[in-house]
DNA sequence: TTGACTCTACGAATACCTTCGTAGACAGTG
DNA sequence: CACTGTCTACGAAGGTATTCGTAGAGTCAA
């Protein structure tokens, strides 16, 4: 059973998926007992819960497990920049009409951005003038 | 838990939602069979499908319907950028730690950004430092 | 009026998401 | 060994999203 997905096509995460995969990006691997507690801070959730939610991340391809101890240990198989580069891409399909410049106005006119930020952003839109490196 | 939705806090649009919506936005108000042609260029599907979407939709608040003529008009009920702010700021919070700027960075460096926008995100940028107001 | 056509309403099928309870395996302690 | 606690696996319940079929009413023309 289960060979619904293609070969290696990672399914947009859901906000479950999410939450998880945030703990594991911050914390690096993890067991469940891990991702429940760093997750019990901001969210109340069983821990069969995360655990069920974590098995069906392995199903998908989303995480990774190392089974060879009692407790599991789960990896986020992209790295958060990966990952945010698709949800972004997705979202600026669906409803930016494709134009990332769109979105950025949007992003920068809403909230609140440090210099620093704003320093860093406009290295880089010097970078993308000049060369087109990337 | 309770509530799960107060009495105008639209939910965020699911995709195909959005697909309807973007046809809203970019043609006005328009009967289900305006959006069904519409959309049937992108993708397909059927009539009844588009009707029983935007019945839905309206019952929760993102199009409002004009039923005054035997085939109803319906018209979103949020800007387009006003839809596009609340979706940017759920992605953020989502998977970019509530950091827009890191989301600007990833949007940037990713696709290809004409020269008209990149002027425009500069002039942006100019009025956030300035001000800082807005 | 009748027939063809268009419209809305509604319900059902299917799939997916999220939650959690229960069961059984395993490990350490007295 | 028996007890207690922790772990995984599994299934089922309840909710939402999406699809479409069918029914019934309105409209128009001959």
């Amino acid at each position: 059973m289960g060979e619904k997905r293609k070969s290696h096509a990672a399914p947009r995460p859901t906000d479950a998926e999410l939450a998880i995969l945030r703990v594991l990006w911050s914390r690096g691997p993890s067991t469940v007992r891990d991702v429940h507690q760093a997750l019990s801070s901001s969210q109340e959730s069983g821990y069969t819960t995360v655990l069920k939610l974590l098995q069906i991340m392995t199903e998908k391809g989303i995480v990774l497990r190392d089974e060879s101890q009692r407790a599991h240990i789960y990896a986020a198989r992209l790295s958060q920049q990966r990952t945010q580069r698709q949800l972004l891409g997705d979202l600026v399909d669906r409803a930016f009409g494709g134009s990332s410049a769109k979105l950025v106005l949007h992003a920068l006119s809403d909230r609140p951005t440090s210099n620093e930020e704003l320093r860093d952003i406009r290295a880089l839109l010097d970078r993308i003038e000049k060369g087109e490196s990337q």
